[in-house]
DNA sequence: GTAGGGTTAG
């Protein structure tokens, strides 16, 4: 095989030379014959190069001839066989050799070296000791051959070198960087053909494997293969155990084994320890993890920075700032200096609280000696985008420029986010084309804030652009990204197409999580289609993925959306059934569909239920109760209980509100209703645009329809936020009182707002026009209509040839007939 | 071999 590398002045480069001139060269030997003679016939003519070199080495010396012309001149030539030859005859002539010649072949010239080479070189080099040199090697190979090469690389490792010295050491470093690359399937390869060769693993190869299968149960079978080969363990050995024991969550085994490890005489180390304390701390259980520190005392172990560190972040997480301050203090009074995590994690437990002036103190002080890294400014990005000053955030990233500190992938992300919740999801593409730029990959965390981000813009044609992005970067969904791309597809009202994608997943294997699922039945339960909903539960069931109390309140929704109430009813027994408890949305949602129904007893027995099992109300479900009274017409018990709300810590939302003040305007009190809008405004909750259809609703049909001109008009100007019922409704007011210019006013706003008027605005329109005779009025709307470019319909045609006949204007009639017949348009009468 | 920074949902 030809190679095609580039030269390089390697004997320019002074560590080389004074490698090659501190070296002498050989005295041929037997040896070199056999080589030769061991491979196909050999031309020992002038044309054969590892003739050529070989004596051309003998005769100048290692140096010379390998800076001179005749080696330049066929180095380009020279293929795998022939590079083996001479390495594998200047192994047994010279060792040291052998390994400068490869390196030389590798980095000057760019050779790629055989197995068989590679194998020769690390024989040499195990023989030597020199590890490093040997792993890196192993290691240059392993990049090369990738994942599931073991067998392959084992078969020459088995048949060609078996009998060499330091066999067993060349085997141990193999499976050691297999394992280090975390190709964890090939490291176990390895040692399986290492235990068939009757070779031992060193304890080193077998703690990197055992860091590796730390998440699997896999790890206790390497552990107890340790303990029956009787290799001596290490103190990293127990700790790695501990450590894989915790994060299977089997907490219990990791202190038994702790106990056990101590009982063995080794005594449990610090790191042993800090692991077990660490995970207590990540579960919330800071009581547990103190008594653990102070049991590291008791066996007279020294708390380091790391012990101090974890308990501190552990008091942070928990909210408990004031003694994490306190350990703070007892860690310098020990002689640990805080470092800068310790200032980070301060800096972070104050930002949790939402004291962004106490987190600026820990910095201060930690100013003194450390300087903030990354992950400072990290915090303190995050700490300004929660409250939503983005601004801020992007200045402390160009600070971080400034001192020379490249943004990290989180910190970005943090950036990302903030951008995508105030909706500038533009700017945030920017900012992560910048990141890809700099070489940051981003990782599923950042695809999946983008994702969220556009599809909560509704672009989710760009949010799935990006999600096949990340899939091809081989980044795995995460089940927050796709569910963001079906959540969102599903709210935009295109079931199918999230069905086709939620497909996919399946198909690739990806949806394991119940969230998916649920998503999915929740779209279609919104729907009415029970049938779908109920047939993906039917495959939950099947995959023995197990439903949440989500999947049962959705399948309820489902059910009482089709007024099914008894069957709604049976699904809330059921829950119980599966150990799963029933939350205040499944009452919530049936006691909405009693309340529909108009059965107030059905709906207060379900909330007596809820006290009598300990399930607090929510203020969606004093929601659903007021909306309950008020259609019983109890006004001031509607009023009464949203006082109630607030006295038992429940906030009423728009919704609430909104209730109430329908149910005060369909009474005619106006007046209260207002009162209400502006108890809204005096508890910071922005009227939504359905509470201003609602109040001009009310003006038009129980009030004064000049004062919902007033209030639309001083809306339309303000810019508020409204939906095109705001303008129907009063322009259908209008029309029935015959106020044709009132209602062409209000058609003009609706239109300057860019709502797309349709033929049905114009029908309704004509329509009431017509009603009232006001023939001259309605053919001005017809004008305006064809105009706009939309054509009539039979329906409008019939109402205004009806009009026309019955009201007396013949002169229009005719001008009709003839655009209709033009249009095939004429009615069958 | 152990410690610190990001997403967020039916």
């Amino acid at each position: 095989m030809l190679h095609k590398w580039k030269p390089f002045s390697f004997l320019e480069k002074p560590h080389i030379c004074c490698r090659l001139s501190s070296l002498t060269f050989f005295k041929p030997s037997v040896s070199v014959a056999r080589l030769l003679e061991e491979e196909p016939p050999l031309s020992r003519s002038h044309n054969d190069p590892v003739f050529e070199i070989l004596s051309g080495l003998k005769k100048l010396g290692f140096r010379r001839f390998l800076s001179g012309d005749y080696f330049r001149s066929v180095v380009f030539s020279l293929d795998q066989l022939q590079v083996n030859k001479i390495i594998n005859f200047l192994r047994i002539e010279s060792p040291d050799f052998a390994v400068v010649f490869f390196d030389l072949m590798r980095n000057e010239y760019r050779f790629q070296h055989s197995r068989f080479s590679r194998f020769v070189v690390a024989h040499v080099l195990a023989e030597q000791r020199r590890l490093e040199e040997l792993r890196f090697v192993l290691e240059q190979m392993l990049k090369e051959e990738g994942s599931g090469s073991a067998p392959s690389l084992c078969e020459p490792l088995l048949n060609g070198f078996r009998d060499w010295d330091k066999n067993s050491l060349v085997w141990d470093m193999l499976a050691f960087v297999y394992s280090r690359f975390e190709m964890v399937h090939d490291a176990l390869f390895v040692l399986a053909k290492m235990k068939d060769l009757k070779l031992h693993a060193s304890i080193l190869t077998y703690n990197s494997l055992l860091y590796n299968l730390r998440h699997t149960g896999t790890l206790w079978d390497v552990y107890n293969e340790i303990k029956v080969s009787g290799i001596t363990q290490s103190k990293q050995t127990n700790s790695i155990v501990i450590d894989g024991l915790c994060r299977q969550s089997k907490l219990q085994d990791a202190v038994s084994f702790l106990r056990e490890t101590e009982a063995t005489g080794l005594g449990p180390s610090i790191v042993s320890l800090n692991t077990i304390i660490s995970r207590y701390c990540k579960l919330g259980f800071t009581g547990v993890a103190k008594s653990f520190f102070c049991m590291m005392l008791k066996y007279g172990l020294l708390p380091d920075s790391y012990s101090y560190n974890i308990l501190i972040h552990g008091l942070c997480i928990a909210g408990s700032i004031e003694e994490a301050l306190e350990f703070t203090s007892d860690m310098k009074k020990h002689g640990v200096e805080p470092d800068i995590v310790t200032y980070n994690i301060l800096t972070k437990g104050f930002r949790l609280l939402g004291q962004m002036d106490g987190a600026w103190k820990v910095i201060q002080r930690m100013l003194d000696r450390l300087n903030p890294d990354v992950v400072t400014f990290t915090i303190l990005i995050c700490g300004h985008c929660q409250n939503g000053n983005v601004k801020e955030g992007l200045k402390l990233r160009e600070e971080m420029l400034s001192r020379g500190l490249q943004l990290s992938v989180l910190s970005y992300s943090v950036l990302l986010s903030s951008l995508c919740k105030v909706g500038q999801v533009h700017e945030a593409l920017v900012l992560f084309y910048e990141m890809e730029e700099q070489g940051l990959e981003p990782d599923h965390v950042t695809y999946s804030i983008l994702i969220h981000g556009l599809c909560k813009q509704g672009e989710v044609q760009s949010a799935l652009l990006l999600y096949e992005e990340m899939c091809s970067k081989s980044i795995p969904p995460s089940s927050l990204s796709s569910g963001a791309i079906l959540l969102s597809l599903c709210e935009n009202g295109m079931i199918s197409e999230a069905r086709v994608y939620f497909d996919s997943l399946i198909m690739n294997d990806w949806a394991h999580d119940i969230v998916l699922y649920n998503i999915m039945i929740d779209g279609y339960a919104r729907q009415g289609n029970l049938e779908e909903a109920l047939e993906l539960y039917t495959i939950i069931t099947e995959k023995g993925i197990t439903p949440t109390t989500v999947t049962f309140n959705s399948l309820i929704y489902g059910f009482c959306k089709n007024r099914n109430l008894a069957e709604a009813r049976r699904l809330l027994e059921t829950i119980g059934l599966h150990g799963l408890k029933a939350t205040a949305v499944t009452y919530t949602t049936l006691m909405n569909a009693y309340c529909e129904d108009g059965n107030m007893r059905c709906m207060l027995e379900l909330l007596q239920e809820m006290h009598a099992k300990g399930i607090r109300p929510t203020h969606v479900t004093y929601t659903v109760i007021i909306k309950g009274l008020c259609k019983q017409q109890k006004l001031q018990d509607a009023i009464r209980l949203l006082e109630d709300m607030r006295y038992m810590g429940l906030s009423p939302d728009q919704v609430t509100y909104n209730t109430i003040i329908q149910c005060f305007c369909k009474a005619r009190n106006i007046k209260m209703a207002f009162k209400l809008l502006n108890e809204m405004w005096m508890n910071s909750l922005e009227p939504t645009p359905a509470t201003y259809n609602i109040l001009i609703n009310g003006l038009c049909v129980h009030g004064n329809l000049k004062d919902a001109n007033k209030l639309l008009i001083s809306l339309h100007k303000q810019n508020i936020k409204l939906t095109r019922v705001a303008y129907t409704q009063i322009i259908k007011a209008h029309c029935v009182k015959g106020n044709a210019y009132s209602a062409f006013m209000f058609f003009c706003l609706m239109m300057e707002k860019g709502f797309e008027i349709s033929i049905k605005d114009y029908s309704a329109v004509i329509n009431r026009l017509c009603k009232r005779c006001l023939i001259t009025e309605a053919q001005h709307f017809f004008c305006i209509m064809l105009s706009h470019g939309i054509s009539p319909d039979q329906e409008i045609c019939d109402v205004l040839f009806n009009a026309c006949q019955q009201c007396g204007d013949l002169s229009f009639v005719y001008e009709m007939l003839a655009w209709t017949i033009k249009s095939g348009l004429l009615t069958q009468k």
